[in-house]
DNA sequence: TCGAATTGACTGATCGATCAATCAGTGTAG
DNA sequence: CTACACTGATTGATCGATCAGTCAATTCGA
C-alpha cells in the first residue's frame, strides 16, 4: 500500500479568526443534539445553552441542518486526525500489529478529543440514520475507514478486503455501543464501579483482533 | 445455573381479541419511528401511514410515549421468545457451544420476527438514549441478556461474569451495527451485492466467539 | 488626523407551520 | 341501553426561520 496517508488533514484549525461564540454554539449543540436527538433538539434550547440569541445560530450556520453538519465536521476532524496519527505509528510487521491497528482505531473516540458520551450518541444515531446522515458518514468517515481496512490487511495478510471490512464494521459497532451506552456493560457484569477508558480499550482491542482472526479461513 | 429460563414468556400474543387497527397502528409506528426518530415522527404521519384518524392513536395507546413503548414491547417480546427458544436448544457441552450461544443471540434480530432494518434502527437509538429509553431497555432486554451471559459462562467456564458481560456488550454492538446500517459494510468491502442474512450471521458468530476467547486470561 | 461609510457580529421580536393532545359526536354490535 | 371503536375538528404550545435594527470595529476618503 503506497497510497498517501496524509490526505485527511482537513483544517486541523481554521486559518481565519472565528468569534468565540462559534465554538460555544457548537459545544452547546453537541450536548443538546446528544440529549434530545436531531428532531428533539430545539434551536431555542441550543441558543439558551450557548447563551446567545437564537438568530445567531442561523447567522453562523444557516439553519439546523447546517449546525448539525458542523458538529459532525468538527468532531470527525479531530477524531480522524488522531486516528491517522496513531495509525502512522503502528508497526505493521509486529506480531501484535492487528492489536495496534485496532487500538489506533478505538483510542481516539475514548480519549479527550472524542467528545465522550455526547458525541458517541450523536454518531450512533448518525450511522443508522437516513440518506442525509449516510452522506455525512460517507463524507467524513469513509476515507479513514478505508485506510484502516487497508492497514488491517497489511497487519494480517491472510485477510482479504471483504473480511477486513466486515471485521472493521463489527469492531465499529462494538466501539459505539460501549462508548455511547452509559454503564450498561457494568450493570450486566455486576460491577459497581465504572471501568476506566484504558481498561475498556484493552478489552475491546483483544475482542476485535481475536474476532478477526477467528473469521480467517482455515489453513 | 438452575434459574428458570421460561420467565420471559410475557404475552406472546394477547389473550383478548384486539381490533385489527391495533396492529396496523403498531406496524405504521414502527416504520415512521425508524424513518424519523422519536421526536421527528409525527402522530399525524403515523395515523396517515396506518390509514386511521389521529385521535385513534391516543385512544389505543394513550399518547406518543405509550405508542413508542408498545412498539418496543411487541417487538422485544417476539425477539426474546425466539432467543430463549434457540438458547434452550443449545448443547452447552459441545465444542462449539460458544458459537451456538452467539447464533441463538444474533439469529432472531436477523430473522422474520426481528423487524428488520426498521426495528434495528429504533433499537439502536433506544440503547444509546436517555433515561426513559434506558428504563425500556432494562425492562424488556436485561432479563434475557443475563440469561445469555450465564449461558456464555457455561459454554466457556474460563470466562467469569464480567468477561462474559463485556463480550456480550461487544457482540450486541456489532449486531446492531450490521443490522441497522444499510450496506455500509458491503460498500467498504467493495462488494456489489448485499450479503444474505445467513452469511452475515456466520461472520458475526465467528467474530463474537473468537473475540471472547481472545479476551480470556492466559492459561 | 478626523469624520463618514462599511462590515460583521449579534439581538429581540415575530412569522406561519406544525406539534401532541383533547373532546364532542357518530356508528355499531351486543 | 350500554360499551366500545373511531372520526373530525380544534386547542394552545412550540417549532425553525426570518428580518429589521443595534453596536462596535475597521476601512476609507479628504
Amino acid at each position: 500500500m503506497s497510497e498517501d496517508r496524509t490526505l485527511i488533514a482537513e483544517r486541523p484549525t481554521e486559518g481565519e479568526d472565528i468569534p468565540p461564540s462559534h465554538a460555544r454554539i457548537l459545544d452547546a449543540a453537541e450536548r443538546v443534539f446528544a440529549r434530545d436527538g436531531f428532531s428533539g433538539a430545539g434551536m431555542k434550547a441550543i441558543a439558551l445553552e450557548a447563551g446567545v440569541a437564537q438568530g445567531l445560530l442561523h447567522y453562523h450556520f444557516a439553519g439546523k441542518d447546517g449546525l448539525y453538519a458542523a458538529v459532525i465536521a468538527r468532531r470527525s476532524g479531530l477524531i480522524n486526525a488522531a486516528r491517522m496519527t496513531a495509525l502512522a505509528r503502528v508497526n505493521l510487521a509486529a506480531p501484535d500489529a492487528l492489536e495496534q491497528v485496532f487500538a489506533a482505531f478505538a483510542g481516539p473516540p475514548l480519549g479527550p478529543e472524542g467528545g465522550g458520551v455526547d458525541y458517541a450518541r450523536i454518531f450512533a444515531t448518525l450511522v443508522v440514520g437516513d440518506a442525509r446522515d449516510r452522506d455525512l458518514v460517507a463524507e467524513h468517515y469513509d476515507p479513514v475507514a478505508r485506510a484502516f481496512i487497508a492497514a488491517i490487511q497489511e497487519a494480517e495478510p491472510r485477510a482479504d478486503q471483504a473480511l477486513a471490512a466486515w471485521a472493521y464494521s463489527f469492531a465499529l459497532g462494538a466501539l459505539i455501543g460501549i462508548v455511547a451506552r452509559d454503564q450498561r456493560p457494568e450493570r450486566l457484569a455486576g460491577q459497581a464501579e465504572r471501568e476506566t477508558s484504558e481498561a475498556v480499550l484493552v478489552k475491546l482491542v483483544a475482542f476485535s483482533a481475536g474476532g478477526l482472526r477467528a473469521m480467517l479461513p482455515p489453513p
